[in-house]
DNA sequence: TAGTGCATGTAATGCGTTACATGATTTC
DNA sequence: GAAATCATGTAACGCATTACATGCACTA
């Protein structure tokens, strides 16, 4: 079973604490899919892997007379999300349908070009938003956890101002 | 057959002068690659799509003795393409595995956040070389894949100044 | 009592990469 | 004559999403 990002994902999550599956995919849904998203297809087998190899240990938790199972990490776990950790490789990779549309922008009419940056200047305020919304003082987060929040908010504000900018250019030249 | 991205990033390439199904990888990998890869088992079936609905129409062009197919956009392609163009859906998503590493760094020993930092800052400067060896003097390109291309540049500038400050504040509190 | 949230899971489908197969031509 | 590049494609596999099925508990 080759560890794919979603192991470490699940693992990095019960690492922090026991944690059932549906708890991890309401955690990842409101912090990590900013940057990694994942769904219910991939975490319910994932733990299930995850507990076959002893990464992970699961318990029978019920809530009142609701099943549920909660998954702790093991010290064979903690070591392996350890040596995840040190790994270097890091080759960045995007997606981004919005800079596929600004890209062939030219085949269009002069105006689309500035409406495609507002566009995508509108996305990222929808983000940065979305972003702010999470930071409802529910007491401070781990310093990296924190750090990675605000890459993303810094990240948005930095796209703001890189298409008004843009928007400004282009306005001054047509 | 619904459309997908890899849809337009092929009708696009077309769009700007006949290409084969070669061509049109070659400039993948060197362009958009960076933002929206593409492999050739996307690729040629998706140029067998398009000619079943007449966007684009493809004919033989051998160079020598290779045996070659040469793609033409055609009228309908064009419109669709425009359509296209013109929608206004831009929802950001992310996919950062290093930003994941980032994320649980609080799970490791404490210079292991300052690694990952450097680490993420390397990642930006290999792109950005990367993008910059793009830059050969080939003439000028359209105004808006010189633009994307420009987007690349400043955001891997951004990327490596994000990361420098971060090591610098760690550094400060370490 | 209807709707929302908690809770677990699976099946179908789609998207995308990797690896392979094949063969001609150009360059060193 | 070996290696790189041009050129076209497919099959197998893996990753991820969507949609569905099921059922309890709380609250308005």
């Amino acid at each position: 079973m080759e560890p794919t990002a979603v192991t470490w994902a699940v693992l990095g999550l019960i690492a922090l604490g026991p944690r059932s599956g549906y708890d991890i995919k309401r955690i990842v849904d409101r912090t990590i899919r900013h940057f990694w998203a994942a769904s219910y297809g991939q975490i319910y087998p994932e733990l299930a892997r995850l507990e076959d190899v002893g990464w992970i240990a699961g318990a029978d938790a019920p809530r009142g007379g609701r099943s549920r199972r909660v998954f702790t990490i093991t010290p064979k776990g903690r070591q392996a999300l350890r040596d995840w950790l040190q790994g270097r490789e890091t080759r960045i990779e995007l997606r981004d349908e919005s800079l596929l549309r600004l890209f062939f922008a030219d085949a269009g009419p002069d105006e689309l070009g500035l409406g495609l940056l507002q566009a995508r200047r509108q996305g990222y305020e929808q983000m940065l938003a979305q972003l702010r919304a999470l930071d409802d003082g529910t007491g401070p987060d781990p310093p990296f956890v924190d750090l990675v929040y605000r890459w993303g908010i810094d990240y948005c504000e930095w796209g703001i101002e890189w298409c008004a900018r843009q928007e400004r250019r282009l306005r001054r030249t047509a």
